[in-house]
DNA sequence: ATCCTTTTGTGAATGATCTCACTAAAAACT
DNA sequence: AGTTTTTAGTGAGATCATTCACAAAAGGAT
């Protein structure tokens, strides 16, 4: 593949300039500077450029960026225009919140089945995505590749061998679980309980009164 | 204070290591290896080592370390004991699932009350937790500190700036509007958009080697 | 056209984190 | 008791990421 050396870091934040560059659109601003980026999605102006400057020379010096270009330019990039599906396995709270986000304004994903085992949710559809019974998991699933894991930790696991046999190849794990996946699966994991903990500590550890913007993740 | 030398990194981590290690204690488990630790929280070994040794020599050579010693540390180092009361802003299907889920299981942190302008929800009880009228949240917030924000992106920014003039010093915000505070307030960004957006990037730009595990078929 | 201002793109410095690879100590075994 | 095995702790280097600071290019003004 052509762009291997873009780092992660920066990967993950190319979802975030282009919904704020999307916003810019709509707001019919034709131009932005890597200063005005930074105030709005809270990264330093000069971690924007470096990352803009891994695919080339987007702007232009005493101008800043055009928006429409960038956005163009992000879409091939970012594959924006290319629809991805994705099922979600487990419509609880935190299910039921996935199926209801509108990830397509903006984005490139789209949610297009979900599983469960409770008759009640079964055969219904929420947020417009059809909820099916687990069981009918192998019959449904066709070749998605990714899937939302928002099940109780204790079924993770076996779960997890499930998806992998029918193709799965990036899951989005919002169990504490830490699975055990093949190598050529993906896994990220978003730990709720961790999270809250992490900035609870933070805040006992590392006071900072006097930086000047925050940190993510 | 004491250990400022604990990299953030690190910091990320003990969360994950602590729930792992009660897991440990509860099947009766009375020492680990960081190979053991490895396998089962997926970091390497040689970090949970030096992730441990920040705090100093915890452990044992040819042995490993001792899971209920090591707890025993932990809980003092994490303020596992000290509970931090936390408030939710926002009680939707996102809302909904903080409730209820049961962080105290192994943790330091509690949501004591949450807030909504729903008038369904005010007056109720979720998840144990009781749900009050967004408009008394002065009233009613006391000296909370932490806040969770699962709100509509567009009520972000003024609710901020009402969290933090009553004395909220730490946000989980899960709204995708990356919220301007003043610099003695922690802000972690959590943005499920992204996080999906970010999956669905590495899987299509940064192809895991399969040659050990080969499941392809 | 000329000068001034803005703002990019980037080399280099810095900082942060991870991992290798080895030492030494304790445990387990014979 | 002596030998082998296991495994923590860590120095040093590798890798990854951020930030500084400035030259050069382009825009804007007059």
């Amino acid at each position: 593949m052509e762009q291997h050396k873009i780092p992660q870091a920066t990967a993950k934040r190319l979802p975030l300039y282009y919904r704020y560059l999307n916003n810019l659109q709509h707001q019919g601003k034709t131009r932005v500077s890597s200063q005005e980026l930074s105030d709005a999605v809270k990264v330093d102006s000069a971690t924007i450029r470096r990352d803009f400057s891994y695919f080339g020379a987007l702007g232009k010096k005493g101008y800043g960026y055009n928006v429409e270009y960038l956005l163009h330019f992000f879409r091939e990039t970012l594959d924006q225009d290319e629809l991805t599906e994705v099922a979600l396995i487990g419509v609880g709270n935190l299910g039921t919140a996935f199926l209801k986000y509108n990830f397509l304004k903006n984005n490139n994903t789209k949610i297009v089945m979900a599983f469960d085992r409770d008759a009640n949710k079964v055969g219904t559809k929420i947020g417009g995505v059809p909820v099916y019974h687990i069981d009918d998991l192998e019959e449904k699933i066709g070749d998605i590749h990714v899937a939302i894991l928002t099940i109780p930790a204790s079924e993770a696991e076996t779960m997890t061998e499930r998806l992998v046999e029918n193709g799965i190849e990036g899951i989005l794990n919002f169990t504490p679980a830490r699975i055990t996946v093949p190598s050529h699966v993906r896994v990220h994991h978003i730990d709720l309980a961790v999270e809250l903990q992490a900035l609870v500590y933070f805040l006992k550890h590392y006071p900072l009164d006097n930086e000047k913007g925050n940190k993510k993740e």
